[in-house]
DNA sequence: CTATTTATGCATCGATCACTGCATAAAGGA
DNA sequence: TCCTTTATGCAGTGATCGATGCATAAATAG
């Protein structure tokens, strides 16, 4: 596929200081694979719970190389979300993109968010790290933010294709696409805990599936219905 | 409404040392308002970002009191997620339980989820302390498998309904029942996410509404449709 | 070869973590 | 009243956190 060659969380560096442990200077690292092990590494564990130890020995550079080249960790951890998103972006949009309709769309988007965060066609972690980062980021409030603008960016997509939909008559004007973006990314949103908490490719796809089956019915007449309250 | 006699969540305890700030024995603390109050804090802050010097201001007791009641901080969580359970689950599944048919059952689970993670009839901290504990917690298997078997239930719970709905008639035999109890779980795991990035109340029903509203075409033909790809 | 640059391992910093020992003093039984 | 019990505030435990200073030695330029 052709975001594979954009990925590289799958190969961490060979951990250079295994050869030479001695002193000095040795190879300079490569700046772009280091960030990928540490991309890997918090989206695994999560921010708080990776420590600048845990970081140093997985991108097999030193601790003085990781500040210099990084600043710190919150900056390391800001660029890495924004690397992760460059990677990330690709497998979830790109059938999203070309798909002819709304509803086509938001179906390729949970379906290929489903294969996503099961792996992807190599070993990625599962889950969205910038959705399930959201716990345990208490005081970092730049971090919060840059994460929650992350987040928010899915449902921008969204709305404007299905706005667009309206446009092409695809929708009906009827429609709320603000509450129909809502919605998609919010069972997306689910998916990324089902799939943390160990769901497989096939439940997160019949979810993906469940969500939209009753698409004609959502976009069409919503305020006439669903009235009953038990 | 029934539960609000259970909950205190928002009457934190009024701080006893505040008056007296000498040494020697001041009154018996109340256990079981100062477990209240750290389930809050946990529900807030999360397990990882919480102190024992966070827990012990916001309890109102000393260091030593929290670990003479509660033994470490992991039993105190672990307290903390059962009294939280005790409350909340009353307040997702009253309805839920009185409900007559499947449709009406998820509905009401989901509205209340919706109102529950959106602060209740009081100052409920949002999103679901189960859901969103998942992040933060490598390392601690036994706390980990807790929340864990924690989300569990409410799979189970809606899985055993839908099951009984099918003897009732109310659902078709063809009706794949864990793939409509998946599908309900993961909505609302995906409000929790979006309760905790300050999604209101209306936001959330909505997405409830929309998600069931094609629940004659979900619990019907599932197999039979879904198979247009992009 | 020599001098400069630069990334390193290692030791260490202050801060904070979960947790505990100790003297103190209020509550409760005699 | 006296004595035991008990919960406390406070100091301090070792460990680990993010981050830094330093001497070292490989790479590079002249």
């Amino acid at each position: 596929m052709q975001w594979s060659m954009h990925n590289n969380f799958s190969t961490p560096p060979p951990s250079l200081t295994s050869i030479r442990p001695a002193r000095g200077r040795p190879r300079e690292f490569d700046r772009q694979a280091a960030l990928a092990a540490a991309t890997r590494l918090f989206w695994i564990k999560g921010y708080e719970a990776t420590s600048i130890a845990d970081l140093t020995e997985t991108m097999g550079i030193g601790t003085k190389s990781l500040y210099a080249a990084f600043g710190s960790k919150d900056e390391l951890y800001a660029e890495a979300l924004k690397y992760y998103y460059t990677t990330y972006e690709g497998l979830v949009w790109t059938r999203f993109r070309k798909a002819a309709t709304a509803r086509e769309a938001a179906l390729a988007f949970l379906q290929d968010s489903a294969i996503a965060m099961t792996g992807g066609d190599c070993d990625l972690p599962h889950g969205c790290m910038a959705t399930l980062a959201t716990v345990g980021s208490e005081g970092h409030s730049e971090l919060s933010e840059l994460m929650r603008a992350t987040r928010a960016g899915g449902f921008d997509i969204l709305k404007a294709r299905f706005d667009r939909a309206k446009s092409d008559g695809d929708l009906e004007a009827t429609a709320d696409t603000t509450k129909l973006a809502r919605f998609v990314q919010t069972v997306q949103s689910g998916m990324a805990i089902r799939a943390r908490d160990g769901a497989d490719r096939d439940e997160l796809h019949a979810v993906a599936e469940i969500a939209l089956s009753g698409w004609d019915h959502i976009t069409g007449n919503i305020d006439h219905r669903m009235q009953g309250k038990a």
